[in-house]
DNA sequence: TCGATATCTTTGACATGTCAACGGTATGCT
DNA sequence: AGCATACCGTTGACATGTCAAAGATATCGA
């Protein structure tokens, strides 16, 4: 009816469909993969974020734009989180209306426990699917779709 | 700290960072092209889905499995559509137990007018910035990667 | 200094998605 | 026929994500 559109090419058609089930399939086997480690892939990335600071410290907003997510969004995981002991969150001294992202022992020992199943997750799930040359050409596309105007 | 993994080669890292990107970033595009037709990324994928059948209508198993949707994701989803008149879902008269999905007039009028805005935006969102030859080889990795056992 | 305005994080209401369990119905075996 | 079992779609409880608005604080200009 309306799904063969003529608007894409039958190229076009197929080629978009097999990518935009890539683009559902792959992060769920990723979380899937996650699921025994007691952090959800949302979970993953805030502490991996995290805990590339030094100081293992962050200010929402940066925070929140350094991992592309809505401060809301960043917000409600982290008070979730929070209640897990995974961070914790003070007032900013400097700011009164900032506050400062922590990542815990406990958390930091989640995601140390957690990252080399994931790594072999990645692997396994696509690394090691793709000719080397695939894998650089995959990430420059990737780049430049990405990077394009919002 | 642990986001240096060393179980990545630098390169890797890199490139698989850059596609972690553009996993978040092109649907969440996508999807807010939608938002003027009143429509949601998972909405429009029910619409189509639906309306590719000669009869627009489906049992919500084989429809589930075709969009690759849990049956309890498909049935809340469809709860909500068939409140807002897109759908509507009957008693299968040869099984007691089946329900039949059926795409209503306003359903279809809604889908066609998406569609177009809606391929519009694949195009310059994704299309239009790929070489001929990287869309095709972009669609034969996706379905190698897809395809793996879950 | 003081009032308008901007910015910060949080919150509430709601849409979406997952998981486990449910009631109802079909099926297969004796 | 009758019972155990499998399957159907739905539901409830909850995690996750979005949007708009809130309350608190900072900043800028008169």
């Amino acid at each position: 009816m309306v799904g063969d559109v003529d608007w894409l090419s039958e190229d076009e058609l197929r080629d978009w469909m097999q990518f935009r089930r890539l683009l559902t399939v792959l992060p769920a086997r990723l979380s899937r993969d996650l699921v025994p480690t007691g952090l959800s892939a949302p979970d993953y990335e805030v502490l991996s974020t995290l805990s590339e600071r030094e100081d293992r410290a962050w200010g929402l907003r940066d925070f929140a734009e350094k991992m592309q997510w809505s401060r809301s969004r960043l917000s409600h995981h982290a008070a979730r989180m929070e209640a897990r002991g995974l961070i914790t969150r003070a007032p900013d001294p400097d700011d009164a209306r900032g506050s400062i992202y922590h990542l815990t022992e406990a958390g930091l020992q989640a995601l140390v426990e957690a990252a080399p199943m994931h790594v072999d997750s990645v692997r396994r799930r696509l690394l090691d699917h793709l000719e080397p040359g695939e894998l650089a050409a995959l990430g420059r596309l990737s780049r430049r779709i990405a990077d394009l105007p919002d």
